[in-house]
RNA sequence: GGCCCUGUAGCUCAGUGGCAGAGCACCCGCCUUUUAAGCGGAGUGUCGUAGGUUCGAAUCCUACCAGGGUCACCA
C-alpha cells in the first residue's frame, strides 16, 4: 500500500488541482512530428544558410521534464526522450493563457511528460531550443526522481551534480536508475548490439538459431545444481535447465549441421560479481569441426562483437589493457598449471598424491576431491586470476569432462579447452564425445566420481544416449556466458550492472 | 552459510552519549533569454526494525531485516 511522502502528496495535490480546471493528467492523445535531438538537428542543418528559414521550422516535441528554470513570465525547461534533451524556452506573451498557466502556477514539475508546439530558435545564450506556443501535459509524475543536475563546461563536457548511487535501490528499482542514469541506458543498449551481433555472426556462418526446453525433466551437459520445479496436472517434477548442451547436440544426430541458441541458464548456487542465478548463455555445436577451429571461430566471433560494442579490438577494462586480436594464447592446462606453481600434475596420478603437493605449495584446498577436480583447483588458484589476455586453456582432465572426446597422446586428458579474459572463466568448448558406448562409460564413471547430490553429479541420460546411437556427426561445441562478456565491452566490474533486473532477495 | 563494512530528509552525505544537520530537490515570495540560473523566506525526519544499558541513545549492547565486500560454494 503506496504510503505517499509529502513530495508525493503535493504531486497528487497539483493532479487534482488539473483535474478541477478539466485538465487531463494523463490525457489520451499524444502528437509528436520531431524527436528531442531530431528537433535540433533540423534547425542545425538549415541555420548556417538560411536562419529564417530555421526560425521558422515548426515542430511538435514530448519529453520529460529534467530542468525548470521558472523566471516568472518566461520559463526555460530541458525535456527529455531518448534521443537527448531539447530546451523549451515558453514566454507568457507568446502563449495562451492556458499553456502559460501549467507554468505560472507550477502544476507542471520536473519528471512529467509534456508536449510542446513552436518555431525553433537559438537563445541569447546560444541554446537551440523550442520557442514554445502550446504547451500541455502528457503525464504527471507523482514520485520524484532522485536529482541529478547536469554542467557542461567549456570544453563540452558534462558533469553530474548530485547522483543516486545506492545499488539497492538502482537494482531493486532499475526503472528509476534508468530514468536518470544515461550511462546506465547506453550499456543495455550496448548489451543489445552485443548478442545482435553475435547472432548475426552464427547466422551468417550459415548455424541455424534453434530454441530447446527449458523445463527439463532431466538436467544436465555442465557440473551445477539445479532448480527444481513441479508440473501438476502430470504430476512431474523438471528441472529448469543448466545447460542446453545435450539438447542441441540431439538435433545434429537429426541433420543439422550447424546450430546455436542464445537464451537463459538457471544455477541453483551463490550469486557474486561474476554469478547471477539466471545467466545469458551461447552455445554453439557445429559437424565436422573440432575444438581447434570451434576456437579460431571464438576469435573471431568475439572480435565482430568487440568492434559492433566500441570500434576496436582493444580495450581498458578496468585497468587493464585486453586486446581481442586474433589469434589468442594457447597452452595446455599442465604446461599453465607448471608454469604457474611448478607442479607437474602428470606426476602425482593418485589424488591423496596431488593433494599433498598442492598444500605444500601452500595452496588451500579441500579435502577427498577427486583427481581431476584438484587439477581443476589448481588451474583457478594458480593460473585463473593472471590470465588478463584471452588465452585458451587446451586439454583438460578426462575425470571432470564427460562429454569430451580423448586427446590423442594418452588416456588422461580431452579435447576441451576452457577461454579466460580478465581472469575470468569466459568459455567452454570440446570436441564432442560421438561413441555412444564411451559416452554410457562416462555416465557411469560419473556416477562413480560424484555420488548422487553431489553438485558435480551427471545424471545418465538414457535418451541422449538413444539419439546418439543413431549415429551423431564428429562436431565441435561451445558454451559462454555472454553476460561476461558483456561485463567486458562495457567495462562493468559486477555482472549487476549487465543484467537490467539482477537477481535479489526478497524485499520486505 | 562464516567474517568485515554499511543503513540518518526525495537524492548524496556529515553528525559516535547531551536541542536532528548540510548541499541539491520540494514549499512560499520576487524575477520576460536562463542553463548546476539568481535573490529572500521556511527544515520537510519511523536516524533500517525490535528490545536492552543510561538521568539522557542516531551514537553503546543484543537480536533481526536489507545491501555491499570477502571466503566457502560455483562457470
Amino acid at each position: 500500500m503506496w504510503q505517499p511522502n509529502k513530495l508525493e502528496k503535493e504531486r497528487v495535490e497539483k493532479v487534482e488541482r488539473l483535474e478541477a480546471q478539466g485538465v487531463e493528467a494523463f490525457p489520451r492523445r499524444v502528437q509528436r512530428t520531431h524527436t528531442c535531438a531530431a528537433a535540433i538537428a533540423a534547425y542545425e542543418a538549415l541555420e548556417p544558410t538560411d536562419s529564417e528559414a530555421a526560425q521558422g521550422i515548426e515542430v511538435t516535441v514530448c519529453g520529460r521534464i529534467r530542468r525548470a528554470n521558472l523566471k516568472g513570465k518566461i520559463a526555460f525547461l530541458h525535456i527529455e526522450d531518448e534521443s537527448g534533451r531539447v530546451q523549451l524556452m515558453l514566454r507568457v506573451n507568446d502563449m495562451d493563457e492556458a499553456s502559460f498557466a501549467l507554468i505560472g502556477e507550477k502544476l507542471v514539475d520536473n519528471d512529467d511528460f509534456v508536449q510542446a508546439s513552436g518555431t525553433m530558435m537559438r537563445t541569447k545564450a546560444g541554446e537551440v531550443s523550442v520557442h514554445a506556443r502550446e504547451f500541455r501535459l502528457l503525464a504527471k509524475s507523482l514520485s520524484p526522481l532522485p536529482v541529478i543536475k547536469q554542467q557542461t563546461l567549456d570544453d563540452g563536457t558534462v558533469v553530474e551534480h548530485g547522483e543516486f548511487t545506492d545499488v539497492e535501490s538502482r537494482y531493486r528499482q532499475r526503472y528509476a536508475d534508468l530514468a536518470v542514469n544515461a550511462d546506465v541506458r547506453d550499456v543495455f543498449r550496448k548489451r543489445a548490439r552485443i548478442l545482435k551481433a553475435v547472432r548475426n555472426f552464427f547466422d551468417d556462418e550459415g548455424f541455424l538459431e534453434v530454441e530447446t526446453p527449458i523445463l527439463q525433466p532431466l538436467y544436465g551437459g555442465a557440473a551445477a545444481r539445479p532448480f527444481i520445479t513441479h508440473h501438476n496436472q502430470l504430476d512431474q517434477d523438471l528441472f529448469l535447465r543448466i545447460s542446453f548442451e545435450l539438447y542441441l547436440k540431439r538435433l545434429l544426430v537429426g541433420g543439422y549441421d550447424a546450430v546455436y541458441e542464445l537464451g537463459r541458464d538457471f544455477r541453483n548456487e551463490g550469486v557474486s560479481f561474476k554469478h547471477n542465478t539466471e545467466f545469458t548463455m551461447l552455445e554453439f555445436y557445429k559437424a565436422y569441426i573440432d575444438y581447434h577451429e570451434v576456437a579460431r571461430l571464438t576469435e573471431r566471433f568475439v572480435a565482430a562483437a568487440a568492434m559492433e560494442a566500441n570500434g576496436t579490438l582493444q580495450i581498458n577494462y578496468q585497468g587493464k589493457a585486453i586486446d581481442f586480436t586474433p589469434p589468442w594464447k594457447r597452452i595446455t592446462m599442465r604446461e599453465a598449471i607448471r608454469e604457474a606453481c611448478g607442479i607437474d600434475y602428470m606426476d602425482y596420478p593418485e589424488a591423496a598424491a596431488l593433494e599433498a603437493v598442492i598444500r605444500a605449495k601452500k595452496i588451500e584446498v579441500k579435502p577427498g576431491l577427486p583427481w581431476g577436480k584438484l587439477v581443476e583447483h589448481l588451474l583457478g588458484e594458480a593460473v585463473e586470476p593472471n590470465l588478463i589476455q584471452p588465452t585458451f586453456i587446451m586439454d583438460y582432465p578426462r575425470q571432470i569432462s564427460p562429454f569430451a572426446k580423448r586427446v590423442d597422446y594418452d588416456d588422461t586428458h580431452v579435447e576441451r579447452w576452457e577461454m579466460y579474459m580478465a581472469g575470468m572463466e569466459m568459455a567452454n568448448a570440446f570436441t564432442e564425445l560421438n561413441d555412444p558406448r564411451d559416452q554410457e562409460a562416462r555416465f557411469l564413471d560419473m556416477a562413480k566420481v560424484f555420488r548422487e547430490g553431489d553438485d558435480d553429479e551427471v545424471p545418465l541420460d538414457e535418451d541422449y544416449l538413444r539419439a546418439m546411437r543413431y549415429g551423431m556427426p564428429p562436431n565441435g561445441g561451445f558454451g559462454m556466458g555472454m553476460d561476461r562478456l558483456v561485463m567486458l565491452l562495457t567495462n562493468q566490474r559486477s555482472i549487476r550492472d549487465v543484467l537490467l533486473y539482477p537477481h535479489l532477495r526478497h524485499e520486505k
